[in-house]
DNA sequence: GTCGCTGCAAAGTCTTTGCAGAGAG
DNA sequence: CTCTCTGCAAAGACTTTGCAGCGAC
């Protein structure tokens, strides 16, 4: 809530330390393998599938051998808690971002699966006035748009 | 391509014609089970995963005996036809509704699961703007709402 | 008639769960 | 110490595929 630009300053320490709170709240332990995951969803700048995670967290820490279905538990543990978000496009499944993050929305490119982020405050204010007139509270949204970008429309597809 | 005004006007004889065309085009057969998927998702407001279209299309036409397996071949042919578009909203799974209406977008809420959709002139200009200065060529979009719905705002949550 | 379509059931994916030992608090 | 976590492997849920007979054209 502080600068409307910190995309990614949210630094680590912080990161960790509001969640070490909500475990704690939660009589739940830390762990190296929460560490790990939630170490890796920090510097990742992509958004993981949980089997992207697992392989990501077994190069960087190879001796932990984490498990992918702890992977899973955490990945859902870290949602319940609102630290991680979950995205699902299209056919491709699951995938995981940091929600520590900005809101922000997603362009993703149909032929190499880049995805884009975008943040656009008129479109955010517009969605407002939109749930209002339709009787609903809002608690959230997600966009994408979908597209090809421009490094695939230069190699003409 | 007629008006921009049909979002449900375009009567089910036209979607019928584009389908045996799209079929025609492409060597495939028109079959009752085939009509049978199109019809359940025409005359259904509603999103349908693949296994309620099944569940729909066994009391409309339950001598067909349709089983699941075709369903699911069915709503990839018509989504590959550009007839029918797929969703997937949070850990529900897949969802598929008529892709012939107008664009919208979709608000829905997380208590009761209703899904009500709206269509916003200045959101769609401004997604597009957005994917331009971003170097994407805009394909196509979905954008959902979260929130609480009139009704389950009455009954206090 | 031909060749694609269908239903069934079997095979794949992806995700979750049960359990016994390991580890955090 | 206690009580939660973890890894493994087995179980589940959801989709896709192979096959032999059926049906559109």
């Amino acid at each position: 809530m502080q600068s409307e630009f910190n995309e990614k300053t949210k630094d680590y320490e912080n990161l960790l330390g509001d969640f070490k709170d909500i475990l704690k709240k939660n009589n739940l332990k830390f762990t190296v393998q929460r560490e790990a995951i939630l170490e890796g969803l920090y510097n990742s700048d992509e958004h993981l599938s949980p089997e992207a995670l697992h392989h990501l967290i077994q190069k960087k820490n190879p001796d932990l051998g984490a498990g992918i279905a702890t992977i899973y538990r955490t990945l859902s543990l870290l949602e319940d808690s609102n630290l991680v978000t979950s995205l699902s496009f299209g056919a491709s499944g699951k995938k995981y971002e940091l929600g520590a993050k900005q809101h922000h929305d997603h362009v993703i490119c149909n032929e190499c699966g880049l995805i884009q982020e975008f943040v656009d405050e008129e479109i955010e204010k517009k969605q407002h006035e939109i749930t209002q007139k339709l009787g609903f509270k809002m608690l959230d949204h997600s966009m994408q748009i979908y597209g090809i970008c421009a490094n695939c429309q230069e190699k003409g597809i």
